[in-house]
RNA sequence: GGUGGGGUGACCGAGUGGCUAAUGGUAGCAGACUGUAAAUCUGCCGGGCUCUGCCCUACGUAGGUUCGAAUCCUACCCCCACCA
Protein backbone atom coordinates (compact mmCIF):
# COMPACT_ATOMS: atom_id res chain seq x y z
CA UNK A 1 0.00 0.00 0.00
CA UNK A 2 2.94 2.05 0.40
CA UNK A 3 5.42 0.87 -2.10
CA UNK A 4 8.06 2.88 -3.80
CA UNK A 5 9.25 1.19 -6.77
CA UNK A 6 12.34 3.26 -8.55
CA UNK A 7 12.45 2.47 -12.36
CA UNK A 8 15.56 4.55 -13.27
CA UNK A 9 18.64 6.55 -11.85
CA UNK A 10 21.07 8.55 -13.34
CA UNK A 11 23.78 9.61 -10.92
CA UNK A 12 22.24 10.36 -7.77
CA UNK A 13 18.35 11.45 -9.81
CA UNK A 14 16.11 9.25 -9.50
CA UNK A 15 12.81 8.43 -11.59
CA UNK A 16 10.08 6.13 -9.30
CA UNK A 17 6.05 5.44 -8.13
CA UNK A 18 4.91 5.59 -4.75
CA UNK A 19 2.00 3.97 -4.50
CA UNK A 20 -0.38 5.40 -1.66
CA UNK A 21 -3.90 4.00 -0.72
CA UNK A 22 -5.45 7.15 -3.09
CA UNK A 23 -3.60 6.50 -5.67
CA UNK A 24 0.38 6.39 -7.57
CA UNK A 25 2.54 9.84 -7.53
CA UNK A 26 5.40 9.40 -10.33
CA UNK A 27 8.65 10.78 -9.21
CA UNK A 28 10.16 13.15 -8.90
CA UNK A 29 6.94 15.33 -8.47
CA UNK A 30 6.37 18.40 -6.93
CA UNK A 31 2.86 18.55 -4.30
CA UNK A 32 1.35 21.99 -4.27
CA UNK A 33 0.48 23.47 -1.01
CA UNK A 34 -3.52 23.18 0.04
CA UNK A 35 -2.54 24.64 3.55
CA UNK A 36 -6.39 24.87 4.77
CA UNK A 37 -7.41 21.61 2.05
CA UNK A 38 -7.55 23.88 -0.73
CA UNK A 39 -4.76 25.16 -2.98
CA UNK A 40 -5.20 28.75 -2.58
CA UNK A 41 -7.61 29.86 -5.67
CA UNK A 42 -8.40 26.75 -7.13
CA UNK A 43 -10.27 24.43 -7.85
CA UNK A 44 -9.10 20.90 -7.05
CA UNK A 45 -10.02 20.11 -10.82
CA UNK A 46 -7.32 22.33 -12.12
CA UNK A 47 -4.91 21.32 -9.40
CA UNK A 48 -5.64 18.04 -11.08
CA UNK A 49 -5.62 18.92 -14.63
CA UNK A 50 -2.23 21.07 -13.64
CA UNK A 51 -0.61 17.83 -13.34
CA UNK A 52 -0.41 17.52 -9.72
CA UNK A 53 -1.10 13.73 -8.26
CA UNK A 54 -0.51 15.01 -4.62
CA UNK A 55 -1.18 17.72 -2.81
CA UNK A 56 -0.43 19.47 0.79
CA UNK A 57 -2.98 19.85 3.96
CA UNK A 58 -1.83 21.89 7.12
CA UNK A 59 -2.68 20.04 10.66
CA UNK A 60 -2.22 23.39 12.60
CA UNK A 61 -4.35 25.56 10.14
CA UNK A 62 -7.06 22.38 9.61
CA UNK A 63 -6.78 21.89 13.58
CA UNK A 64 -8.35 25.68 14.05
CA UNK A 65 -10.76 25.64 11.63
CA UNK A 66 -12.71 23.86 11.03
CA UNK A 67 -11.61 20.88 13.60
CA UNK A 68 -10.35 17.02 12.58
CA UNK A 69 -13.52 16.32 13.95
CA UNK A 70 -15.72 18.17 11.38
CA UNK A 71 -13.51 16.54 8.93
CA UNK A 72 -13.60 13.28 10.13
CA UNK A 73 -17.38 13.07 10.35
CA UNK A 74 -17.35 14.28 6.71
CA UNK A 75 -15.53 11.18 5.56
CA UNK A 76 -11.98 12.72 5.96
CA UNK A 77 -9.66 15.12 3.95
CA UNK A 78 -10.14 13.60 0.49
CA UNK A 79 -14.06 13.46 0.26
CA UNK A 80 -14.13 16.69 2.41
CA UNK A 81 -12.15 18.88 -0.26
CA UNK A 82 -13.41 17.19 -3.17
CA UNK A 83 -9.55 16.04 -4.33
CA UNK A 84 -10.15 12.36 -3.44
CA UNK A 85 -6.63 12.20 -4.56
CA UNK A 86 -3.20 11.08 -2.53
CA UNK A 87 -2.68 13.88 0.16
CA UNK A 88 0.07 14.36 2.50
CA UNK A 89 -0.63 16.72 5.62
CA UNK A 90 2.18 18.35 7.12
CA UNK A 91 2.17 18.24 11.16
CA UNK A 92 2.12 22.25 12.03
CA UNK A 93 6.14 21.74 13.04
CA UNK A 94 6.99 24.64 10.17
CA UNK A 95 4.38 26.77 12.15
CA UNK A 96 6.97 25.77 14.85
CA UNK A 97 9.27 27.77 13.13
CA UNK A 98 6.83 30.46 11.32
CA UNK A 99 4.48 31.60 14.51
CA UNK A 100 7.52 32.15 16.41
CA UNK A 101 6.54 35.10 17.95
CA UNK A 102 3.03 33.09 19.04
CA UNK A 103 4.14 29.85 20.50
CA UNK A 104 6.51 28.36 23.13
CA UNK A 105 8.03 24.78 22.86
CA UNK A 106 8.26 22.72 26.17
CA UNK A 107 9.37 18.71 26.21
CA UNK A 108 5.49 18.02 25.98
CA UNK A 109 4.98 20.14 23.12
CA UNK A 110 4.14 23.48 21.58
CA UNK A 111 1.74 26.15 22.73
CA UNK A 112 0.38 28.32 20.22
CA UNK A 113 -1.45 31.42 20.47
CA UNK A 114 -3.95 31.09 17.18
CA UNK A 115 -3.51 33.37 15.01
CA UNK A 116 -7.20 33.47 14.50
CA UNK A 117 -9.10 34.08 17.75
CA UNK A 118 -6.31 34.40 20.04
CA UNK A 119 -6.98 31.56 22.37
CA UNK A 120 -4.27 29.14 23.41
CA UNK A 121 -3.66 25.70 21.76
CA UNK A 122 -1.27 23.41 22.58
CA UNK A 123 0.19 21.10 20.43
CA UNK A 124 2.08 17.55 21.64
CA UNK A 125 3.72 14.79 19.03
CA UNK A 126 0.13 12.81 19.95
CA UNK A 127 -2.46 14.99 19.42
CA UNK A 128 -0.64 15.80 15.93
CA UNK A 129 -0.80 12.11 15.19
CA UNK A 130 -4.66 11.97 16.58
CA UNK A 131 -5.05 14.96 14.42
CA UNK A 132 -3.30 13.86 11.35
CA UNK A 133 -5.13 9.95 11.89
CA UNK A 134 -8.30 11.95 11.94
CA UNK A 135 -7.78 13.87 8.73
CA UNK A 136 -7.23 10.84 6.89
CA UNK A 137 -4.03 11.81 4.59
CA UNK A 138 -1.70 9.39 2.81
CA UNK A 139 1.33 10.82 4.61
CA UNK A 140 1.15 12.04 8.03
CA UNK A 141 4.44 14.39 8.83
CA UNK A 142 5.84 13.84 12.35
CA UNK A 143 5.65 16.74 14.37
CA UNK A 144 9.27 18.67 14.75
CA UNK A 145 10.97 20.99 15.98
CA UNK A 146 11.90 23.81 12.88
CA UNK A 147 14.98 26.44 14.16
CA UNK A 148 16.09 29.11 11.37
CA UNK A 149 18.76 28.75 9.22
CA UNK A 150 20.83 30.74 10.98
CA UNK A 151 20.58 28.88 14.14
CA UNK A 152 23.77 27.97 16.20
CA UNK A 153 24.76 24.31 16.69
CA UNK A 154 23.26 24.56 20.24
CA UNK A 155 20.00 25.92 19.47
CA UNK A 156 20.03 23.18 16.63
CA UNK A 157 21.13 20.51 18.43
CA UNK A 158 18.32 20.95 20.82
CA UNK A 159 15.68 21.51 17.66
CA UNK A 160 17.06 18.49 16.34
CA UNK A 161 17.17 16.25 19.13
CA UNK A 162 13.59 16.90 20.06
CA UNK A 163 12.50 16.35 16.97
CA UNK A 164 14.17 12.49 17.73
CA UNK A 165 12.45 11.94 20.82
CA UNK A 166 9.12 13.45 19.18
CA UNK A 167 9.46 10.83 16.55
CA UNK A 168 9.24 8.09 18.96
CA UNK A 169 6.49 9.84 20.40
CA UNK A 170 4.44 10.18 17.09
CA UNK A 171 5.32 6.67 16.20
CA UNK A 172 3.92 5.08 19.37
CA UNK A 173 0.46 6.85 19.25
CA UNK A 174 0.63 6.40 15.61
CA UNK A 175 1.18 2.94 16.30
CA UNK A 176 -1.61 2.73 18.42
CA UNK A 177 -4.16 4.73 16.59
CA UNK A 178 -3.73 2.52 13.37
CA UNK A 179 -3.63 -0.56 14.77
CA UNK A 180 -2.52 -2.30 11.88
CA UNK A 181 -4.73 -1.01 9.14
CA UNK A 182 -2.70 0.53 6.63
CA UNK A 183 -4.82 3.66 5.55
CA UNK A 184 -1.92 6.35 6.54
CA UNK A 185 1.85 5.95 7.14
CA UNK A 186 3.91 8.15 8.85
CA UNK A 187 7.00 9.86 7.98
CA UNK A 188 9.68 11.34 9.56
CA UNK A 189 12.18 14.31 9.49
CA UNK A 190 15.55 15.13 9.16
CA UNK A 191 16.68 18.12 11.49
CA UNK A 192 19.96 19.64 12.37
CA UNK A 193 20.19 23.20 10.49
CA UNK A 194 23.45 23.70 8.39
CA UNK A 195 25.31 21.53 10.71
CA UNK A 196 26.62 18.57 8.74
CA UNK A 197 27.06 16.27 12.11
CA UNK A 198 23.81 17.19 13.15
CA UNK A 199 22.05 16.17 10.12
CA UNK A 200 24.50 13.28 10.13
CA UNK A 201 23.41 12.22 13.80
CA UNK A 202 19.62 13.19 12.84
CA UNK A 203 19.14 10.75 10.01
CA UNK A 204 21.00 8.13 11.78
CA UNK A 205 18.55 8.34 14.67
CA UNK A 206 15.95 8.06 11.99
CA UNK A 207 17.63 4.91 10.31
CA UNK A 208 17.95 3.01 13.72
CA UNK A 209 13.98 3.63 14.43
CA UNK A 210 13.33 2.55 10.47
CA UNK A 211 11.85 0.98 8.67
CA UNK A 212 9.93 3.93 7.26
CA UNK A 213 7.62 4.18 3.90
CA UNK A 214 9.56 7.62 3.29
CA UNK A 215 12.18 10.32 5.27
CA UNK A 216 11.49 13.83 4.89
CA UNK A 217 14.47 16.57 5.00
CA UNK A 218 13.18 19.22 6.76
CA UNK A 219 14.60 22.91 8.14
CA UNK A 220 16.25 23.51 4.47
CA UNK A 221 14.86 27.11 2.83
CA UNK A 222 14.81 28.78 5.91
CA UNK A 223 17.61 31.60 5.67
CA UNK A 224 20.43 29.77 4.58
CA UNK A 225 22.60 29.75 1.64
CA UNK A 226 21.66 27.71 -1.17
CA UNK A 227 25.35 25.62 -1.34
CA UNK A 228 24.85 25.00 2.39
CA UNK A 229 21.18 23.35 0.93
CA UNK A 230 23.03 21.54 -1.90
CA UNK A 231 25.68 20.17 0.91
CA UNK A 232 23.07 19.03 3.06
CA UNK A 233 21.47 16.78 0.48
CA UNK A 234 24.39 15.89 -0.87
CA UNK A 235 25.42 14.72 2.60
CA UNK A 236 22.72 12.86 3.36
CA UNK A 237 21.28 11.12 -0.20
CA UNK A 238 24.23 8.50 -0.10
CA UNK A 239 23.32 7.34 3.14
CA UNK A 240 19.14 7.09 2.69
CA UNK A 241 17.50 3.73 2.12
CA UNK A 242 17.54 3.83 -2.33
CA UNK A 243 13.95 1.95 -1.64
CA UNK A 244 12.54 5.02 0.65
CA UNK A 245 11.36 7.88 -1.24
CA UNK A 246 12.74 11.25 -0.18
CA UNK A 247 10.50 14.33 0.58
CA UNK A 248 12.65 17.74 0.61
CA UNK A 249 10.17 19.57 2.58
CA UNK A 250 8.83 23.29 1.74
CA UNK A 251 11.21 23.78 -1.51
CA UNK A 252 10.96 25.49 -4.11
CA UNK A 253 11.55 27.41 -6.65
CA UNK A 254 12.62 25.98 -10.48
CA UNK A 255 16.27 25.36 -9.93
CA UNK A 256 15.56 24.23 -6.45
CA UNK A 257 13.63 21.13 -8.07
CA UNK A 258 16.62 20.99 -10.31
CA UNK A 259 19.61 20.50 -7.57
CA UNK A 260 17.32 18.88 -5.30
CA UNK A 261 16.37 16.10 -7.85
CA UNK A 262 20.11 15.76 -8.91
CA UNK A 263 21.03 14.97 -5.34
CA UNK A 264 18.27 12.28 -5.02
CA UNK A 265 15.09 14.24 -4.18
CA UNK A 266 11.65 12.52 -5.29
CA UNK A 267 9.03 14.72 -3.68
CA UNK A 268 9.23 18.74 -3.31
CA UNK A 269 6.39 20.98 -1.88
CA UNK A 270 5.98 25.08 -1.88
CA UNK A 271 4.40 27.61 -1.53
CA UNK A 272 5.91 29.85 -4.03
CA UNK A 273 3.67 28.73 -7.26
CA UNK A 274 0.57 30.18 -5.34
CA UNK A 275 1.76 32.73 -3.37
CA UNK A 276 3.84 34.08 -6.19
CA UNK A 277 1.15 34.25 -8.55
CA UNK A 278 -1.24 35.40 -6.38
CA UNK A 279 1.27 38.32 -6.00
CA UNK A 280 1.69 38.63 -9.85
CA UNK A 281 4.89 37.10 -10.56
CA UNK A 282 5.07 34.37 -12.90
CA UNK A 283 7.87 31.57 -13.65
CA UNK A 284 7.97 31.12 -17.46
CA UNK A 285 10.38 29.50 -20.07
CA UNK A 286 11.90 33.51 -21.24
CA UNK A 287 11.89 34.41 -17.41
CA UNK A 288 10.52 35.55 -14.65
CA UNK A 289 7.70 38.36 -15.98
CA UNK A 290 5.93 40.87 -13.31
CA UNK A 291 2.35 40.49 -14.46
CA UNK A 292 1.57 44.07 -13.50
CA UNK A 293 4.27 45.11 -15.74
CA UNK A 294 3.73 48.16 -18.30
CA UNK A 295 5.58 45.95 -20.93
CA UNK A 296 2.55 43.53 -20.87
CA UNK A 297 -0.26 46.72 -21.58
CA UNK A 298 -1.04 45.26 -24.75
CA UNK A 299 0.60 42.25 -24.91
CA UNK A 300 -1.17 39.65 -27.36
CA UNK A 301 1.46 36.82 -26.59
CA UNK A 302 0.74 33.89 -24.22
CA UNK A 303 2.60 34.69 -20.59
CA UNK A 304 4.61 31.67 -21.49
CA UNK A 305 4.82 30.36 -25.01
CA UNK A 306 6.17 26.77 -24.45
CA UNK A 307 3.68 26.12 -21.47
CA UNK A 308 0.78 23.95 -21.73
CA UNK A 309 -1.31 25.21 -19.14
CA UNK A 310 -4.81 26.30 -19.00
CA UNK A 311 -3.92 29.92 -18.96
CA UNK A 312 -1.34 30.05 -21.27
CA UNK A 313 -3.14 28.42 -23.64
CA UNK A 314 -6.11 30.49 -23.46
CA UNK A 315 -5.32 33.81 -22.31
CA UNK A 316 -3.08 36.83 -23.44
CA UNK A 317 -0.41 38.97 -21.25
CA UNK A 318 -2.24 41.80 -21.84
CA UNK A 319 -5.68 40.37 -20.66
CA UNK A 320 -3.72 38.67 -17.13
CA UNK A 321 -2.00 42.35 -16.66
CA UNK A 322 -5.48 44.10 -16.84
CA UNK A 323 -7.23 41.67 -14.36
CA UNK A 324 -3.99 42.24 -12.14
CA UNK A 325 -4.18 46.11 -12.45
CA UNK A 326 -8.54 45.98 -12.43
CA UNK A 327 -7.43 43.43 -9.09
CA UNK A 328 -9.86 40.63 -10.25
CA UNK A 329 -9.64 37.81 -8.29
CA UNK A 330 -9.54 35.51 -11.68
CA UNK A 331 -5.94 36.78 -12.61
CA UNK A 332 -4.54 35.30 -9.40
CA UNK A 333 -6.06 32.26 -9.89
CA UNK A 334 -4.44 32.05 -13.90
CA UNK A 335 -1.34 33.11 -12.72
CA UNK A 336 -1.43 30.52 -10.21
CA UNK A 337 -2.74 27.83 -12.47
CA UNK A 338 0.59 28.91 -14.87
CA UNK A 339 3.12 28.68 -11.86
CA UNK A 340 2.02 25.30 -10.37
CA UNK A 341 2.06 23.41 -13.91
CA UNK A 342 5.33 25.17 -14.40
CA UNK A 343 6.84 23.29 -11.43
CA UNK A 344 5.12 20.43 -11.69
CA UNK A 345 5.79 20.62 -16.04
CA UNK A 346 9.69 20.89 -14.78
CA UNK A 347 9.62 17.53 -12.80
CA UNK A 348 7.58 15.63 -15.27
CA UNK A 349 10.38 16.70 -18.03
CA UNK A 350 13.50 16.08 -15.27
CA UNK A 351 11.63 12.42 -14.75
CA UNK A 352 11.27 11.71 -18.58
CA UNK A 353 15.01 12.84 -18.86
CA UNK A 354 16.07 9.95 -15.80
CA UNK A 355 14.54 7.72 -17.55
CA UNK A 356 15.87 7.84 -20.67
CA UNK A 357 19.29 9.48 -19.34
CA UNK A 358 19.34 12.70 -20.62
CA UNK A 359 19.19 14.25 -17.22
CA UNK A 360 22.73 15.92 -16.09
CA UNK A 361 22.56 17.77 -19.45
CA UNK A 362 19.51 18.55 -20.01
CA UNK A 363 19.75 19.63 -16.39
CA UNK A 364 22.59 21.75 -16.57
CA UNK A 365 21.07 23.63 -20.13
CA UNK A 366 18.02 24.61 -18.44
CA UNK A 367 20.36 25.81 -15.05
CA UNK A 368 22.09 27.46 -17.38
CA UNK A 369 19.32 29.10 -19.01
CA UNK A 370 17.55 30.15 -16.15
CA UNK A 371 20.45 31.88 -14.11
CA UNK A 372 21.81 33.56 -17.03
CA UNK A 373 18.68 35.63 -17.42
CA UNK A 374 20.00 36.97 -13.61
CA UNK A 375 17.36 34.40 -11.92
CA UNK A 376 17.92 33.83 -8.07
C1' G B 1 -24.40 92.62 -12.56
C1' G B 2 -24.24 91.59 -6.84
C1' U B 3 -22.79 88.50 -2.59
C1' G B 4 -20.23 84.38 -0.72
C1' G B 5 -16.90 80.19 -1.39
C1' G B 6 -12.82 78.30 -4.06
C1' G B 7 -8.37 77.58 -7.64
C1' U B 8 -1.95 73.08 -4.45
C1' G B 9 2.26 68.34 -7.95
C1' A B 10 -1.16 62.84 -13.22
C1' C B 11 -5.94 62.86 -9.95
C1' C B 12 -8.28 63.64 -5.09
C1' G B 13 -6.84 66.38 -0.99
C1' A B 14 -3.86 68.55 3.66
C1' G B 15 -1.22 72.75 4.67
C1' U B 16 -2.55 79.84 6.48
C1' G B 17 4.76 83.56 7.17
C1' G B 18 10.62 80.14 7.97
C1' C B 19 11.64 72.92 10.03
C1' U B 20 7.88 72.93 2.33
C1' A B 21 9.98 69.95 -3.54
C1' A B 22 5.33 70.66 -0.16
C1' U B 23 1.25 65.41 5.04
C1' G B 24 -2.29 61.65 3.25
C1' G B 25 -4.72 58.81 -0.37
C1' U B 26 -5.28 57.18 -5.48
C1' A B 27 -3.10 56.17 -10.03
C1' G B 28 1.81 54.94 -12.06
C1' C B 29 6.77 52.36 -11.85
C1' A B 30 10.08 48.70 -9.78
C1' G B 31 11.18 44.80 -6.36
C1' A B 32 10.52 40.83 -2.59
C1' C B 33 8.12 36.19 -1.51
C1' U B 34 10.70 28.63 -0.56
C1' G B 35 6.64 22.37 4.76
C1' U B 36 1.11 29.91 3.59
C1' A B 37 -0.79 34.71 10.18
C1' A B 38 0.60 36.93 2.88
C1' A B 39 -5.12 38.49 -3.22
C1' U B 40 0.71 40.52 1.16
C1' C B 41 4.86 43.57 1.98
C1' U B 42 8.85 47.09 0.48
C1' G B 43 11.00 51.03 -2.39
C1' C B 44 10.47 55.07 -6.08
C1' C B 45 7.10 58.70 -7.68
C1' G B 46 8.51 67.75 -10.59
C1' G B 47 13.18 68.20 -13.77
C1' G B 48 18.52 68.12 -14.22
C1' C B 49 23.53 67.20 -12.53
C1' U B 50 30.22 66.33 -11.50
C1' C B 51 24.13 62.69 -6.97
C1' U B 52 25.67 60.94 1.13
C1' G B 53 25.27 66.90 -2.12
C1' C B 54 24.01 70.85 -5.64
C1' C B 55 21.11 73.58 -9.31
C1' C B 56 16.49 74.78 -11.75
C1' U B 57 11.17 75.01 -11.91
C1' A B 58 6.62 74.81 -8.86
C1' C B 59 0.90 75.78 -4.92
C1' G B 60 -4.55 80.11 -11.13
C1' U B 61 -1.85 84.86 -13.57
C1' A B 62 0.84 89.44 -12.72
C1' G B 63 2.77 92.58 -9.24
C1' G B 64 3.71 93.98 -4.04
C1' U B 65 4.96 93.56 1.53
C1' U B 66 8.94 90.82 4.13
C1' C B 67 15.55 88.91 5.77
C1' G B 68 11.98 84.94 4.19
C1' A B 69 5.46 83.76 0.95
C1' A B 70 1.58 77.99 -1.18
C1' U B 71 0.52 80.89 3.24
C1' C B 72 -0.21 88.39 3.95
C1' C B 73 -1.77 92.69 0.34
C1' U B 74 -3.51 94.55 -4.76
C1' A B 75 -5.34 93.70 -9.61
C1' C B 76 -6.85 90.37 -13.13
C1' C B 77 -8.52 85.38 -15.00
C1' C B 78 -11.31 80.98 -14.11
C1' C B 79 -14.81 77.62 -11.33
C1' C B 80 -19.06 76.79 -7.89
C1' A B 81 -23.49 78.39 -5.03
C1' C B 82 -27.19 81.80 -4.11
C1' C B 83 -29.45 86.55 -5.41
C1' A B 84 -30.81 89.75 -9.62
Amino acid sequence: MFEFQLHATQGQARAGTLTLPHGTVNTPAFMPVGTHGAVRGLHPDEVRRAGAEIILGNTYHLHLRPGEAVIRELGGIQRFTHWNGPMLTDSGGFQVFSLEALRKITETGVTFQSHVDGTYRTLTPESVMEIEWAMGADIAMAFDHVVPGQAPFEVALDGMERTVRWLDRCRQRHTELSDGTARQTLWPIVQGGIHDDLRRRSLDAILERGPWTGVAIGGLSVGEPKPVMHRILELLGPVLPEATPRYLMGVGFPPDLLEGIARGVDLFDCVAPTRNGRHGSAWTSVGRVNIRGAALRSSNEPLDPECDCETCTTFSRAYLRHLFVAEEMLGLRLVSIHNVRFLIRLAEQARRCILDGSFASWSREWLQRYHTRGEP
